[in-house]
RNA sequence: GGGCGCAUAGCUCAGUGGUAGAGCACUCGCCUUACAAGCGAGGGGUCACUGGUUCGAACCCAGUUGCGCCCACCA
């Protein structure tokens, strides 16, 4: 390589700064359409790779948990493209009825309005608006990720053929009987003033009381428990176990209610459970979704007391009032009557939040639609039983089948005026009609279409097939469908993959069943937490941002530090000291490239000849191959975090703190096809390293690798491992690229290995002795001539700082290792104290190693039971520890004593 | 109430039967010409506890203790 050759390509400052680069390669990546599939692209050669994003709400922007899902993703895609793969990910994002529906209610409260004084159609109008800031954010801070999206397809839950998607399948649903029309319990938000489904109720334990009260008088009166007094006024009943002996006289007569004037049968039923409280229980079906039930098995009635506010509407005292303020005050008028409070006593008992606003749910008697899961979700849970879908990690199944498995009917109907309104229309003498797509309303005087909209979850598990076109029959879903993978935090299992696959499934059910499920794989990961494991929250202030970190660390050093953390379903701890340390792994590979191009790296077309190689080359060749073998293995299993750990320490440890030190001395010398050989490993060694990383650090890698190679992009630049030609062939040899194939050197490594130790076994004797690390020593390598160490001789004078022994050559230290005396012309003499403190230390380590793998040996059960390798391994610890006590005692007894001479030591 | 998981170095975590590991933190020494965002060396663990299986247990089994998560319509 030729002087003005190297430094043309030599323009690389000292220092890594993300910020000049990322939104330069962005922007080129997307200019040259690299992030682009095209189906008809998808060959054998070029199998398609597909991947939908989790649509992101539209509301607010991405936390770090998108960053981390997003990094996850972006890693498989871009390894899959690499490899060969048709390869698209689709973007979009999720209109997240309630959710964004609340927050433009806050912003308008902010001036003073409400949703009604614009009416519905200019509140809509206003959410758009709010969506298209909002949405641009997240967008932009996709980009800043360095999402690798095809952003030609761009999705949102509203667009018009995802709203499409939507009616069809409601269309499809209806017409089957799986959609239906009830008046049932439902979870409804008083403050939301929408009905929500089970999912969007959240239960925690609090405070209550739970209060005796006497209905009736005398020998006719039954004691209930209740959590909830003020609901007393709609009771239609008391119900006790069919067993139980003490209620039996009264099973069939009536109680008086008190605060009333009405009187109440006393029931039998078997739900009713005689272990607790007193064994009877008030019955109140307009507001309890047990109650209800009873009272459809005995006939009762159902009175309402509570408005959709939450407000007493019975007649008395209590109208009007809130039901937390009706609750003490019924108990108040009770305890009028000194009789009929029978007992006050603290009880702890779960309580249904919403989601969205923290409002206590009340369970409320209304008219919804309902999707009927039975067979949808038999089907969901077959899928992943016969192995048509894939978890992981496979611990997390249980819990999937678990829900889908008792999976309670799905109420889909919002009385909010933001998302997909339910196409369904009434008529003038109460006819109901389901509109499909492209259909008109029935003509005619009085129909109305049903106001509410769809809950929001309706048209997310469609995602997987409404994003490539469905319903319509599409190239994109021709070629793209199932797709590859569904990645995902597990906290999101059952509300959305498991609607994705009952919706997938019978959307796509005119597929034969492999084809039909909505993605092969689900790979879960956890939650971002902060450096102690904590949950991040607002409240907390221990959050980050993800835009933050990238404008401080860079985009690749946050991806690495949150794919390192990433171990399939579990959580992920961070902090900006990891970070940091990411940073300084990006600096790492920075200045390893800068140093193979200051020496004129070149990078080979093919793997180096190894025949007449340096054994260091060698050695490295031999680690590289391992190490690609292993990457693609994790990939497979989407064990992130041991890719980057692996990849992380065969880049520090390996390449850069030896095989670049190993390198120096080679480039330099006199031998200039040593030096040329040299110069086409680092660059291939770097090439493939490179290579390896950008899935996860595609910035910085990008910037490099050009760099290095002059190569166009490394984003389709052959992947080094696998390809698809192999996965496709496996059996075939001529599939398997040259640069997957193994090429252990086993020689090469052991080489390299002992040299490590001696090296290693010198610092520290240097270390101890306190001479300083860049202090040239003259020494004499006594015993390397002949040994296996020979050739390395120059390596090792570099590494070590000995310089040639001066004329005439004193040795007062000398250090044993490997077989080889290092003796050293230190101006200083030897520190006999350090070096009697360390080899104190060896012996004593020797010794226990000895006595331990003696044992062993000695024990007959051992020998016979245990495989052949595990025997051999221990033999060779024993004969190594043995070979050093006696190096030690050796060398110890040599030591000087205080006044300067050799003497006996025990 | 049901189900699942976790307990390994100061912190966060790898480690599925054969010599206890990593990152960060810590100590000592270094501007050794790729990198001080760096280099070299070092200290630090009864692998929660008890018992069992095994030649051998951080790892498998049982129990105990502590912690966490998910599900749930017992008033």
């Amino acid at each position: 390589m030729s002087a003005d050759l190297s430094q043309q390509r030599t323009q690389l400052p000292p220092q890594y700064t993300p910020g000049e680069v990322e939104d330069r390669l962005y922007q080129s990546w997307d200019a040259r359409g690299l992030m682009h599939a095209d189906p008809e692209d998808v060959s054998p050669e070029h199998p398609a790779f597909c991947v939908v994003i989790p649509p992101p709400n539209v509301t607010g922007s991405l936390h770090i948990g998108h960053a981390l899902n997003h990094t996850l993703i972006d890693a498989l895609v871009r390894r899959r493209r690499m490899q060969g793969y048709t390869t698209l990910w689709v973007p979009g994002m999720d209109h997240a009825g309630i959710a964004t529906q609340n927050v433009v209610e806050r912003e308008l409260a902010k001036e003073g309005l409400s949703r009604h004084d614009l009416g519905r159609e200019a509140f809509v109008e206003r959410v758009w608006q709010w969506k298209a800031e909002s949405g641009g954010k997240i967008l932009g801070q996709m980009r800043r990720l360095g999402d690798s999206v095809d952003w030609s397809r761009e999705r949102f839950t509203m667009d018009e053929g995802l709203s499409r998607a939507v009616q069809t399948i409601f269309k499809r649903l209806f017409d089957d009987g799986l959609i239906y029309r009830a008046e049932r319990i439902i979870n409804w938000c008083p403050r939301c003033l929408t009905a929500l489904s089970d999912i969007e109720v959240d239960h925690s334990d609090e405070d209550g009381e739970l209060v005796s009260i006497r209905y009736g008088d005398g020998d006719d009166s039954v004691v209930v428990a209740t959590t909830r007094a003020e609901t007393m006024l709609g009771d239609t009943a008391v119900a006790v176990h069919p067993d139980d002996a003490r209620y039996a006289h009264l099973v069939g007569r009536d109680v008086q209610l008190p605060l009333s004037n009405r009187r109440i049968p006393v029931i039998a039923d078997p739900h009713v459970d005689p272990e607790f409280g007193t064994g009877a229980v008030k019955v109140t079906p307009a507001h309890d979704p047990d109650d209800f039930e009873i009272g459809r098995r005995h006939g009762l009635p159902s009175i309402t007391v509570l408005d959709e506010h939450g407000r007493v509407t019975a007649h008395g005292p209590f109208e009007g009032m809130d039901r937390f303020e009706a609750r003490p005050a019924v108990v108040r008028a009770l305890r009028e009557d000194g009789r009929i409070v029978a007992e006050v006593r603290p009880y702890v008992h779960a309580v249904g939040h919403c989601s969205r606003c923290s409002t206590v749910v009340e369970p409320r008697l209304s008219l919804q639609w309902f999707v009927k899961v039975g067979p949808l979700a038999k089907a969901a849970g077959d899928a992943v039983r016969d192995g048509r879908v894939g978890i992981h990690p496979a611990e997390l199944a249980p819990r999937y089948f678990d829900w889908v498995d008792d999976m309670h009917d799905w109420c889909i109907s919002r009385q909010l005026w933001w998302g997909h309104r339910i196409p369904v229309w009434y008529g003038p003498s109460g006819e109901v009609v389901c509109v499909g797509p492209g259909e008109d309303p029935p003509p005619g005087e009085g129909w109305r279409q049903d106001p509410d909209v769809l809950d929001t979850w309706f048209s997310s598990a469609l995602w997987p097939c409404s994003t490539l076109g469905w319903p319509d029959d599409t190239a994109d879903l021709a070629a793209f469908y199932p797709t590859s993978v569904l990645v995902t935090a597990y906290d999101i299992l059952f509300f959305w993959v498991a609607r994705m696959m009952m919706f997938g499934l019978y959307a796509m059910s005119d597929r034969e069943p492999a084809q039909a499920v909505p993605f092969r794989d689900i790979a879960l990961h956890g939650l971002v937490r902060d450096a102690h494991g904590k949950k991040m929250s607002k409240s907390l202030g221990n959050t980050v941002d993800p835009l933050d970190w990238i404008g401080r660390f860079g985009a690749d050093a946050t991806r690495f530090t949150l794919a390192r953390g990433a171990s399939p379903g579990s959580d992920v701890a961070v902090s900006e000291e990891w970070v940091t340390g990411s940073r300084n792994f990006c600096n790492k590979l920075w200045n390893a490239t800068r140093f193979a191009l200051l020496n004129g790296a070149t990078v080979p077309a093919a793997r180096p000849d190894s025949q007449h190689m340096p054994t260091a080359a060698r050695w490295i060749l031999s680690r590289l191959a391992t190490v690609t073998g292993e990457v693609d293995a994790l990939f497979e299993r989407y064990e992130f975090g041991k890719v980057c750990e692996l990849l992380y320490h065969f880049a520090w440890d390996e390449v850069c703190d030896w095989y670049l030190e190993l390198a120096k001395p080679a480039l330099s010398g006199a031998d200039d096809v040593a030096a040329a050989v040299t110069r086409e490993v680092l660059g291939y060694v770097l090439d493939r390293l490179l290579k390896l990383l950008h899935p996860v650090m595609p910035f910085v890698t990008e910037e490099l690798w050009t760099a290095l190679t002059g190569g166009d992009t490394i984003m389709i630049a052959p992947w080094p491992g696998q390809r698809p030609a192999a996965l496709a062939e496996p059996a075939s040899p001529a599939g398997v690229t040259d640069d997957a194939a193994p090429f252990r050197d086993p020689a090469a490594e052991a080489e390299i290995g002992s040299l490590m130790r001696l090296v290693t076994e010198v610092r520290r004797f240097r270390s101890d002795q306190g001479l300083r690390p860049g202090q040239q020593v003259p020494a004499v390598l006594a015993g390397i001539e002949g040994s296996r160490l020979a050739p390395h001789e120059t390596s090792i004078r570099s590494l070590l700082r000995l310089t040639a022994p001066g004329e005439p050559f004193t040795a007062t230290a000398s250090v044993l290792a490997e077989g080889i005396t290092v003796e050293l012309d230190t101006a200083a003499g030897i520190d006999v104290a350090a070096e009697r403190r360390r080899m104190d230390k060896d012996l004593a380590a020797a010794r226990k190693e000895a006595d331990q793998a003696g044992r062993k040996l000695a024990n007959e059960s051992f020998l016979a039971k245990a495989p052949a390798d595990v025997v051999a391994t221990t033999r060779e610890r024993l004969d190594a520890a043995r070979a050093d006590i006696e190096r030690i005692t050796g060398r110890l007894a040599a030591l000087p004593g205080a006044d300067g001479q050799p003497r006996e030591d025990a």
